[in-house]
DNA sequence: CGCTCGTTTGAGAGGACTCAAGGTAGGTGG
DNA sequence: CCACCTACCTTGAGTCCTCTCAAACGAGCG
């Protein structure tokens, strides 16, 4: 999904390591790079005035992130930290848009992930309005049953916290709520492990 | 902003007049089309469970919507529907990518308009999360501002159903919160009608 | 063992929602 | 010019649900 790295490096990228827990950049200030994630795992978000921590997206290996502020020349909407050890690959800005415009393959590739990009942001924002917490939940965890075709309950791997943190409730709201969905054995919770 | 009107006609475009309220493309359907307006103003938006709406975004003439779907092949998000009688043009899906592909310099053009769209999505979610009515309003009403610099309070175009369908509030509460902001001189109400 | 991080539970408060009923303004037709 | 209509705005009372704060339990790890 991502591009190619020889390409990238062509192009003057340069392949950092990233521990645990380190901001990339931060919300407000400007684009100057255009970032790849070769192994380890970003996210994308915002804390509000009351703390309350907010998960625009997490990124994985072979992708890109916060190009959109980029390609438009606005600052970060958010901010991009790595929430495990990371290596990843950044491309100065001037680089990155003239290899964009050398390799005409590479616009039809950032129009599909800016398109998919949307898209699933039209679907979170359409769930961020429900204020019901079972529907936010619901709605969050069929988000991952796309792929799992099969009606066998899947492991989620997220924390309560970061449940919380991607539908905009609390962490006690959303323990609260997943007990109410297993006593309706919509999800199942076994030594604290969540399935759905 | 839009593609040469022209250029979509050579194309395939086909010109047609749609009167107020009338439904364009219902949501879960899957995009046929590339629509962009000539004159008038387009709605997206979702219904949730509770007869509760809300505008994904709304657009005028010389604009485009509903690509990301189209781009990606995946049935849209949200239902559009004409806000006023307009003028819209569309050219079918297979023309529409031969276009895409033949006119290299458009596709910059939709990687910016998307780059644009998935930035404002991203600041429109930062705003639902809040559940303070209070700042989900002004920080509403700061995306007006934006473009206004000077200090004057500027008349906001909005009905106050308009603003609750937005923000994710109720009627009765946009309203109630207008007065709070007003007792506080952040806006000013005269004759119903809203300034900020 | 003692630390840290994540999970639970309880009690209480606050604020948005719901429902129901009027009020207001602008446009239309007689 | 007025009565009427429709769309929008406003107000009140009461409920419900999430949030808040506080405390404690559980698991994994040096």
């Amino acid at each position: 999904m991502g591009i190619d790295l020889d390409c990238l490096i062509t192009w003057g990228g340069v392949i950092k390591k990233i521990p645990k827990k380190e901001i990339i950049f931060r919300e407000d200030s400007m684009p100057s790079y255009y970032y790849q994630i070769i192994s380890g795992k970003v996210s994308l978000f915002n804390i509000d005035d009351h703390y309350k921590e907010f998960i625009q997206g997490v990124f994985i290996e072979n992708e890109s992130f916060g190009e959109p502020p980029l390609f438009i020349n606005e600052p970060y909407p958010s901010t991009a930290i790595t929430v495990k050890d990371s290596i990843i690959i950044k491309v100065p800005k001037q680089n990155f848009f003239d290899m964009v415009q050398k390799m005409p393959s590479l616009q039809m590739h950032f129009i599909k992930i800016l398109a998919t990009r949307v898209y699933l942001k039209s679907m979170a924002s359409k769930n961020l309005i429900t204020n019901d917490a079972e529907t936010r939940i619901i709605n969050f965890l069929n988000s991952f049953k796309k792929t799992g075709k099969s009606h066998e309950k899947v492991l989620i791997l997220h924390t309560r916290q970061e449940i919380a943190n991607l539908t905009g409730l609390r962490v006690e709201t959303v323990i609260r709520t997943l007990k109410k969905l297993q006593e309706q054995s919509i999800v199942q919770i076994t030594d604290h492990k969540l399935y759905y």
